[in-house]
DNA sequence: CCCTTCGTGATACAGGTGTATCATAACGGC
DNA sequence: GCCGTTATGATACACCTGTATCACGAAGGG
């Protein structure tokens, strides 16, 4: 084995074990041993890059902001330059919903985070309330110029909605991933929201 | 000791137990002896009653599932006789966002053991489809009703109002859960989406 | 009054877990 | 061409977990 390697690229294959195992058997059943072998090296080695386990697991968490991030900036980067409100909200709803395989699993994986979050105090405030309030205040901003530029009804109150569609977006979200219902059915849920949000079919 | 003891209550004294403990260290610090230790009994005591781990997980979540079919019956019990649509809406909701420390407890443990459901398919079915799916059929009943009564706009749509309803509900309850918003504000928001829907202040 | 059954305690056991230790190979600088 | 740092393998070690076993007290039916 060459003696310098990248040690960058090394964790995110371990973290993207980490994430695939996760979203295969579960958060809580993921086992250093468990990583290592889903990654094809040896359990030292997951040692070696993460010292402990807890430190493993903070690292994925930060992986799959990362990737969640990027995946998100894409998205807008695909929209036209001026970016009509409208497709700036669908796209934000579109990717919040876990739609194809990857994105499932990207949410399933999210999710046990998040409920590990809410009674681990080290593992919780950063991503899952930072990260939304940053998102919301975001698109409270958005929607407030869509409101001067007439494209909102005025009467309705950009915080609120800001609040009520992510909100939404996240319950569906979460109703998706239990099975409860089709990521079709969601978005048409979701539709039948912008739309009126939007005034239109009304 | 005498010799026979309900057994009913003591597995509930033993299932409370389980929930006040993962409400407290997360679902998955639970532990046969934890769940002993918290419960003030013997851990013999806790494999008697109750097979295994499996078995003492599944029977905790369907004493919470009971407790909170008991408290949404009460809540409703408490409406007047021939309750308005939107007193019974506001009820429903109410129920479902965590507001005080009982039910942000509750809610808690139920997200959690909805977390382990993503990937763990004997434990998933049943409550969390469900419920929820019983629970939009009720609703959707209960609009259209209204609809036809004329407390509703005619142009809604009851069923995707009432998947609405509760995927925003859903939302706005984990929102207040991981601690990004407060009950209030959550249900100020809340508000905000039943008078938009039964067509006030607008 | 005995004896079968129910309830409960103490303890043991095997397996899996995170983590630590020791050794050693590969490479780059001098 | 040696040497120290980096990287990796093999293995060991406590510890904690769920579960099983053994023993015994208490009660009610015959």
């Amino acid at each position: 084995m060459p003696r310098t390697v990248d040690h960058a690229q090394r964790r995110a294959t371990i973290a993207d074990a980490l994430v695939r195992l996760a979203a295969r058997q579960g958060l809580h059943t993921v086992t250093m041993r468990g990583v290592a072998a889903e990654a094809g090296v040896s359990l030292r080695l997951v040692q070696y890059y993460f010292e402990t386990k807890a430190a493993l697991l903070h690292a994925a968490l930060l992986h799959l902001e990362r990737q969640s991030h990027a995946r998100w900036q894409a998205r807008l980067r695909a929209l036209p330059s001026p970016a009509p409100t409208r497709r700036f909200v669908e796209a934000l709803l579109a990717e919040a919903l876990p739609a194809d395989d990857p994105s499932r699993d990207f949410h399933l994986v999210w999710t046990s985070y998040a409920a590990l979050a809410l009674t681990d105090p080290e593992l919780a405030a950063q991503p899952f309330v930072a990260g939304p309030n940053r998102l919301e205040q975001q698109l409270t901003e958005a929607l407030r110029d869509a409101e001067e530029r007439g494209e909102l009804p005025a009467c309705a109150d950009p915080a609120a909605e800001s609040a009520r569609l992510l909100a939404l977006n996240h319950g569906l979200g979460t109703s998706v991933l239990v099975g409860q219902r089709s990521a079709a059915s969601a978005a048409a849920v979701l539709r039948y929201h912008v739309d009126r949000l939007f005034g239109d079919e009304r």
